[in-house]
DNA sequence: ACAAGGATACCT
DNA sequence: GGTATCCTTGTC
């Protein structure tokens, strides 16, 4: 984990509003995801990341239409989406996308802290957290370090833990992974 | 290899 | 109401 003094530029809502799911994934890769509780800070490089676009994406929640559950993933790009896995495990989205396009990317890892279990362990990130701007006041943001992940430096692979949405979607090489050392 | 945990979606 | 399934992890 970096040293919780390191600063960047807070990143905009605004910057996660394209189309482009899987280009925002591999954008996301080298930014720094912020926890701030009671003025303490800690930060993570993202290493490792998933992509889910759209409905017709058998992987993604959003599969199954907007429910209770799946209608966050349908906002303006800039919010959290934080789902309970296993009756146990948190695990963190960033939405992504226009108004009314459902997409996110799923955040597996950071530099010291792999799986996406874990990390929201380890920062204290639960169901609190679904819907809620990616901004410092909510306590989770992202800040840009200028770390740039050279395309070369990125492993692409098949997402994790989606066999169930049949051959096409869930060989879509849309995990994406950043080879050591991030800065 | 597998149990743990509880929410979710989809049945009847 | 019931129940199969789940974007995982730690311990077996």
């Amino acid at each position: 984990m970096a040293n919780g003094s390191v600063r960047g530029r807070v990143i905009k809502a605004s910057e996660m509003q394209s189309t482009d799911t899987v280009g925002l994934a591999k954008w996301l890769l080298g930014k720094a995801l912020v926890r701030t509780k009671g003025g303490k800070r800690e930060v993570g490089i993202v290493t490792e990341v998933e992509a889910y676009h759209t409905e017709l994406d058998l992987a993604s929640h959003a599969s199954r239409g907007k429910t209770p559950r799946t209608r966050v993933l349908y906002s303006l790009g800039g919010v959290w989406y934080v789902y309970l896995i296993y009756g146990m495990y948190h695990m963190l989205n960033l939405v992504t996308g226009p108004e009314g396009t459902p997409a996110a990317v799923l955040i597996r890892g950071l530099d010291t802290i792999t799986g996406p279990g874990r990390l929201t362990r380890e920062l204290g990130i639960d169901m609190g957290f679904n819907r809620r701007p990616v901004a410092p006041r909510t306590g989770l943001h992202l800040e840009d370090l200028g770390i740039v992940v050279p395309r070369g430096r990125i492993g692409a692979t098949p997402r994790i833990g989606v066999d169930y949405a049949g051959p096409v979607w869930s060989r879509k090489p849309w995990r994406f992974v950043a080879k050591p050392p991030f800065g």
